[in-house]
DNA sequence: TGCAAAATTAACAGAACATTAAGGGCTGTT
DNA sequence: AACAGCCCTTAATGTTCTGTTAATTTTGCA
């Protein structure tokens, strides 16, 4: 998990990062709206802590631009004591939680966690494709409506046929996707594979260029 | 509306006292059991959220005092992760509902609704799916009219799924609804659950999704 | 036609899940 | 306080499903 603290206060930032160390959680500590907001537009942040109080830019105006332009990450709030209006207009805005000053450390933590399982499990992460759909966060996949039955290793094969799709992949970048940069395969594995998933989707979806790869192919008139 | 929080932890109490702040809900915050029974003898409580760890008096006893006397507040309690009895005990007292700390300021919002909503004379906390029925407030499940005997764990475990059917459930948010999301389990308790559950009401509701977690299913007839 | 690449098939090994049983803690009762 | 009973966890074992391999057949191209 990748999560961008946003706090000018040092010493409050230090014992943040160390609890979120601990956890071996990546921290990423910035102490400026504008180093924040780089952060967020920029990498794959899993969450974002967000004191409202900095230096060069009010908290809630960051928060407020982000959730114009469609960035949904999950943010929690962190605010000094009595600053009760704040945090309603915090989660008006769109936070998903909030924390006042001085906060428990396990405290934080526990929200850290809820916030980071909430996201990955409920946001939905589906990619369509013709009459194909699958779910990036259960691993499944319909076709026609119908659920597939996908082993694992099928599932990322189509899940990596319908990231770039209409393009022709070679055999090392499907198996680089597929095992990984380390992993590696002694066999046809990775035909057999494909093999497997063509008699469960339409087998033309998948095209061979014969000694080069596989191209993942989808009738023009759907959507 | 009008709710008395009772609390003796400071920043939890401000948390909620903010969140309900947001949804225009008139709140009086006391610290002692003393208080809450003054404001509950003599007010207008359309609701309390009551903290059972209290300095002067156990909040099931001040519970437990006012169900004998007849005041019928609807009562949301909060207790501390793993008091589970705790729970048990208050519901039978007569709490309404429950939130274990540290809880999620939407999802207390949305109970408070809720027990507001069922104050005036609607839905009740009964889920319904096909033949199954559960009572959240007294923790039973009905199958085709037979009250199941579920255990506290296969009893939450069905719960969430009625919570969330038809949608795969991966093991890991699983046992975050069950254990909390402080606890971890180093076996494989979870599948054990799963398996008792599964002898107690139509084995093939609950669907294992291989290497994700498990998805709850109903037939299609029913609603 | 011959060769290389890919498709197909089947078998084995290992992983994931299911099942079962035993031990310990908690609850309520006597 | 001791006991009994239930429930939860753990761990060992069984079962089913998957992934890889390799042997064999088919296809495409020179």
């Amino acid at each position: 998990m990748f999560v961008v603290l946003v706090e000018d206060d040092p010493y409050i930032a230090q014992s943040i990062v160390a609890a979120l160390d601990y956890l071996n959680v990546s921290v990423e500590h910035v102490d400026t709206a504008k180093a924040a907001d780089y952060f967020i537009r920029n990498s794959a942040v899993d969450l974002c802590l967000l004191d409202l109080g900095l230096p060069d830019q009010d908290g809630l105006d960051l928060l407020n631009t982000w959730r114009k332009d469609q960035i949904h990450v999950p943010v929690l709030v962190l605010t000094a004591r009595n600053q009760t209006q704040q945090c309603v207009d915090a989660l008006n805005i769109g936070a998903d939680d909030y924390l006042t000053k001085p906060f428990d450390l396990k405290e934080l933590i526990a929200r850290v966690h809820a916030l980071a399982r909430r996201n990955r499990g409920y946001s939905s992460n589906v990619l369509h494709m013709g009459a194909l759909e699958i779910h990036q966060n259960t691993q499944q996949a319909h076709y026609q409506g119908q659920l597939l039955t996908l082993s694992r290793r099928e599932y990322s094969l189509l899940e990596v046929f319908m990231l770039y799709p209409n393009q022709v992949l070679k055999t090392e970048q499907l198996i680089d996707k597929i095992y990984g940069y380390q992993d590696s395969i002694e066999s046809n594995a990775l035909n057999v594979h494909i093999h497997h998933l063509r008699q469960k989707i339409h087998p033309d979806m998948i095209q061979t260029v014969r000694g080069v790869g596989y191209m993942f192919k989808v009738p023009e008139q759907s959507t």
